[in-house]
DNA sequence: TCGATAGTTCGACTATTATCGAACATTCGT
DNA sequence: ACGAATGTTCGATAATAGTCGAACTATCGA
């Protein structure tokens, strides 16, 4: 009995082009808190390596996430030697789909708390 | 052995308040075709019953996707007799995520076909 | 060349979601 | 009160998605 071997097999990122775009894609990569908030650092500092995202989770789940955001078009990812380096796809977006990511950006991560202003208001 | 009835329990509809809205369920209602869909829909015509916006799909079907709707936020449903009128919640969901549906309503259903004129400038 | 670092792939498991028929609740019209 | 119409609930099944360890690829630095 010969023990077989696993075969890994690295093909280089696929990124779909802005007309490849559909809004069921993006909206499910959004849907995970994980992802919402990859695209809200990136948003702040341009471009990050996957590592410096991590909320603490594996890797094998971030380059899961990643892969789910380079699929719907919200995220490149290039090799940079060791390192990769994610950007917002930003242009491409607001060509595919003007105004939207904008939009979906423009609402503060915290809007869901319960300020102290408001609890005061009953 | 005596054969055990199902119980069947009607609730009445539990609608979020604004405040109790999240990106990621919105995002998650709209990641569904047939769901982003009647949200589409709903924004052309202001009230429809649950029957009109079915693609063909059985009741059961539709009425799972309504909830995941009402859940999120983005419908509010009331029971007027036998028949149920589905409304967008426009006002509220411009409260929580101010100009976010405006923005995701932007975007044409069919921007991902194909045209004629695309296809020939190969 | 050896080790460390960054990230992917594989694979197994779990959890959530979608689909849909059948039974049911509710209301309406007659 | 009965039947038709509208939509929900239940329950079973199938499909999709998230999690994460282990093995691996690729690159860099000493």
């Amino acid at each position: 009995m010969v023990k077989s071997r696993t075969i890994y097999l690295m093909r280089p990122y696929k990124h779909p082009t802005a007309d490849q775009f559909t809004l069921e894609r993006i909206f499910h990569a959004l849907s995970d808190p994980a992802r919402l908030e990859i695209v809200r650092h990136l948003a702040r500092v341009e471009a990050a390596t996957c590592g410096e995202l991590d909320g603490g989770r594996p890797k094998s789940s971030m380059s899961h996430h990643f892969r789910i955001l380079r699929d719907a078009g919200l995220v490149h990812t290039r090799a940079a030697g060791a390192i990769h380096q994610n950007t917002l796809r930003l242009a491409d977006l607001n060509t595919r789909f003007p105004g939207l990511l904008k939009a979906i950006l423009a609402q503060a991560p915290e809007s869901g708390m319960v300020t102290a202003e408001r609890k005061h208001s009953l």
